[in-house]
DNA sequence: TATTGTTATACTCTATAACTATA
DNA sequence: TATAGTTATAGAGTATAACAATA
């Protein structure tokens, strides 16, 4: 046998796994609602805040805007999200949940928290919450 | 304002934002030596184990072997790896680390240590230390 | 027949560049 | 001139299918 560390027992490789891990289950915990854990992500953005942008919608995620249009489209075909022109200036799109998109997201929030419970079904509550705070402390900075 | 929680404040989103600040810094300690955090796992499995061929490699880090194929043309063109047919076996390549390529994975260990140090400044080595069994908990099921 | 490595191909995801309309 | 949304296009990354060599 070699003398080297396992090679799957270094952080980065735990941290991709776990974020791996949990993904998977959100996605098919919310595969019965039609919508995927990037969707959900925009409809926590649109329940978070008054009505925005595209543009500052995907600037909140971290994604370009080119990247939002698909996005948007593929909620709005499903009813989940309305786009109108802002009066105030018409370049931009308000974009805010419908009240599909609502009930969507409340179900959806529901599924995310079961599957976030199921993952961490392994360790104590507070052992949850102490990873919580420590990742929540690292992406301070 | 909206009652509903931060759309950040989900474990979703800080496990995910956490993997790829690491990666970053990973890759970004890693481009000197001119390998990235990919090849820098292939590396880890291959300083672990005794000689092994590539399936092995590919599914110890669960990609795809055609995927592996690839990823080997590039650390044997770097001088890194050395793949020869095995003898016992002539379907199977054996793939093992270069003397040049040793010494890269020590470099590269080196580097991926302080990047991980780097990257846990912001908490106390005790919670480091915790974060680490934590998450090894969750993946072992 | 089954397995390993390889190649060609297709698919997903995302970004860049260019266009339209508004400011 | 600059900005928001859109579209077309290209690139990275990875998987599936088909093939050659070997078992």
């Amino acid at each position: 046998m070699s003398t080297e560390p396992a090679p799957h027992d270094v952080l980065a490789y735990l941290l991709k796994h776990a974020t791996l891990r949990l993904a998977t289950l959100v996605d098919d915990a919310l595969l019965p609602l039609g919508v995927d854990g990037k969707e959900f992500g925009v409809l926590r953005v649109l329940a978070h805040r008054e009505p925005t942008s595209q543009l500052q919608v995907a600037q909140t995620l971290g994604v370009d805007r080119t990247t939002m249009v698909a996005l948007l489209d593929g909620l709005e075909r499903k009813g989940i999200v309305g786009r109108r022109p802002d009066p105030a200036d018409r370049r931009r799109n308000v974009v805010q949940l419908t009240g599909q998109g609502e009930r969507t997201f409340a179900e959806a929030q529901a599924v995310y928290q079961k599957a976030e419970t199921d993952f961490l079904a392994g360790i104590s509550p507070r052992a949850g919450e102490q990873l919580r705070r420590t990742l929540r402390t690292l992406l301070e900075d």
